[in-house]
DNA sequence: CGCGAGCTTGACGTTGTTCAACTAGAGTGG
DNA sequence: CCACTCTAGTTGAACAACGTCAAGCTCGCG
């Protein structure tokens, strides 16, 4: 874990957030204070659930994954990519973190004070209302995992995630999973077993094409109807 | 489903809401404008999921339900009692309702336009500050309903669910439910015969105590045991 | 009194988990 | 360079948990 001071100043960061884009120069001069890079190796954490929310992290390089962790298993809740503000729930109310974050690639992480991160908040109503909108939209984003998690099976589970990975990660229908089957199983929440399973299945409908982590959408729409029906 | 009109200050509401504190006179007097009460009878729809998000609820009296509706089953999210300002996802995104609300009982319902509450969600950084962590503690919620529903077996989530009356809706280990078997389970995304032979179950064990819709705890901590174990 | 909605119970079937064995590939040390 | 080990992945069979279906029950109400 290096500590990197590559970017001095958030004015000229040609990788902003649009959760910062209605801010002054003034108020990035406030983010930037304290605010350092940080970068990972796969495997490593971030922040741990429990753990005191001290900074929001900014994923500027790599993906990482959100893992809720219970006694039973652990629930994958979503994977990050760039340019994407990690504003878990703890922010506003007890200050822990509710999951814990780690690598799954090379990582490089904006880690900004969470009092500076407030300071502007208050000082900048439209920022106050793009936090919230943020804040919202997880929010939103969970309802929809509840309702997939209680009501799809474990078809229409794992092939809403192949669409996820497929759409929202890396928006190809080709792509090389950056993590495991176990990993994919507790996005599912599922077994393993189930999980390599479902995938078999898909593999012998000619639907999708497998070849250990590299994974191709053919029949993309019957993945789409397989997910919808559940 | 009538308007009354019987309180005509926010400033003397005698029920406000921890969220409306920091409010000034000032402040109050915007979200007066155009705030009107009004009166559900049981079963009756507050709004509809899908419809769009003009006014922010706040409960004054009676218990109300919401429910995401989905194709397979209907999930119940929670059930809201007063002094509760009901604000679902959407309200900085989409502006669209997420989720269905309805009358358990008599209701008694504040509306307040949205664009007032936003003004004041503008001018006031400590009312944007509460209703951030509003938002941030629903998201929470839903993290543990997350937790719940995808690890625990119909045992824990029952015996979950029923802790959940006891200490936040009705705040008595014995309890007269105002919701009925198909809608418990809905809360704990099970099928209406497994929750109730689940209570069947705990009643023959004697943990509780069941006649009607009366429940009483008799083992507390018996079944806050189940409920953890899962 | 009879009807209907919600509740209850039992028998049965399906889904997905568990468990155990086996395979493949990557890294290690002799 | 070859065992050896360790981990992730894969497969099959047995099992448990829940859901489905169907029938009967209760109670309030016209």
């Amino acid at each position: 874990m290096h500590k990197v001071r590559e970017c001095h100043n958030c004015n000229d960061c040609e990788i902003k957030s649009p959760l910062f884009q209605h801010l002054s120069n003034e108020d990035l001069e406030i983010m930037n204070r304290e605010r350092f890079v940080v970068r990972y190796q796969p495997g490593e954490l971030l922040f741990k659930q429990g753990s005191s929310y001290t900074h929001v992290i900014v994923l500027i390089t790599g993906l990482l994954k959100c893992t809720i962790e219970s006694a039973a298993r652990d629930l994958l809740l979503n994977v990050a990519k760039p340019v994407e503000v990690i504003t878990g729930p703890g922010l506003f109310t007890d200050l822990k973190h509710h999951y814990s974050a780690s690598a799954l690639t090379h990582v490089e992480a904006c880690c900004i004070p969470l009092n500076h991160l407030k300071e502007v908040f208050r000082r900048n109503p439209a920022f106050a209302e793009d936090v919230s909108r943020e804040i919202d939209a997880r929010r939103l984003f969970s309802f929809q995992r509840l309702v997939t998690l209680t009501q799809k099976h474990v078809h229409g589970r794992v092939a809403e995630a192949l669409l996820y990975f497929s759409n929202h990660i890396y928006e190809s229908q080709a792509f090389q999973l950056d993590i495991s089957r176990q990993e994919l199983a507790d996005l599912c929440s599922v077994t393993k077993e189930s999980a390599i399973r479902v995938l078999k299945e898909l593999k012998d409908e000619g639907l999708i094409v497998i070849e250990g982590n590299n994974i191709e959408i053919i029949d993309y729409q019957m993945i789409e109807k397989i997910s919808n029906l559940g």
